[in-house]
DNA sequence: CCTTAGACCTGGAGGC
DNA sequence: TGCCTCCAGGTCTAAG
């Protein structure tokens, strides 16, 4: 799914959904899903747990248990959904874990198309000592301190195109490939731009853009594309605001010119040539 | 160190 | 209809 604001909108519905709820019984039908512990221990960590908070960092899921934190990834297809038992809201097949909880005849379902999303456990206390994200990730793309200076000390030896870079998670976090696409195009700039060659303006501007787009995109829930959707019977909105993404062929809402779509790194890049000249 | 191809998975869309 | 190829909102690794 998911990126950043995908991933805000579905945390703040589970938060609203499963906050408070004891874990009576979890169940993994795919064992791949959980990363470095076996699904038997997985299942002996969460037993009996409270969950009591679930947030976001970034593209991660968090859900705060009593003495663990549960970390969800989605990728590029995994959805929760909280519903009856007897109401499978996704394909029965593709569903990976289950959640019952006390007194509760609604359960907790991860489902998983292409099974690429990851579920693990990591001690709170471990979790608040030395926060594994953080090693892993870099500040939120959306995070109001970041600045042009600290992102031209971290890109000036890069020189990798400003699309890769903005994808790449452990510089700066929460930006895929569609928000990529439609932050380069307010920032005016071209997506096979060297890096270390943007000046210190077009960085003040990427990382305003950023702010801006990933914000808004909250707001409206995030963009519902191809699938997704924050649950079954609501959807992001903010697919009607993009400017760019998957729009190859058509006007740019800017200048009338065309839009045109490249391969940059193994994705889709859509930008308008005229308004973001190499 | 930096950078890029390939791998991990499945199903839908479009071409022939 | 059937078969083929390409594509999809992500990340990890192996290899240059």
């Amino acid at each position: 799914m998911p990126e950043l604001p995908e991933v805000t909108t579905v945390s703040q519905i589970l938060q609203e959904e499963v906050q408070g709820l004891k874990i009576s019984q979890a169940e993994i039908f795919y064992p791949k899903l959980i990363r470095d512990s076996t699904p038997e221990e997985f299942i002996k960590r969460v037993k009996n747990q409270r969950i009591n908070k679930v947030y976001n960092q970034a593209k991660y899921i968090i859900f705060e248990l009593d003495t663990e934190m549960m970390i969800s990834h989605l990728r590029m297809e995994g959805r929760w959904a909280y519903e009856k038992e007897a109401n499978f809201s996704y394909n029965k097949i593709i569903m990976e874990a289950q959640f019952k909880f006390h007194h509760q005849e609604t359960v907790l379902r991860y489902y998983d198309l292409r099974r690429f999303g990851t579920l693990q456990l990591v001690t709170k206390k471990n979790f608040f000592e030395n926060n594994p994200l953080d090693k892993k990730i870099g500040p939120a793309a959306n995070n109001p301190h970041l600045t042009g200076a600290w992102l031209q000390e971290k890109w000036n030896k890069k020189h990798r195109a400003v699309k890769s870079l903005l994808l790449d998670q452990s510089i700066i976090s929460g930006i895929g490939n569609i928000y990529a696409n439609e932050i380069l195009f307010a920032a005016n700039i071209h997506p096979k731009t060297p890096g270390n060659t943007l000046t210190r303006q077009q960085l003040d501007l990427l990382l305003t853009e950023s702010r801006r787009i990933l914000n808004e995109a909250i707001l409206h829930k995030g963009t519902t594309v191809r699938t997704f959707s924050p649950t079954v019977d609501s959807h992001g909105n903010y697919q009607k605001f993009l400017q760019v993404h998957n729009r190859q062929g058509k006007k740019c809402p800017r200048c009338y010119g065309t839009i045109i779509k490249i391969q940059l790194g193994g994705r889709g890049t859509y930008f308008c040539p005229n308004c973001q000249p190499s």
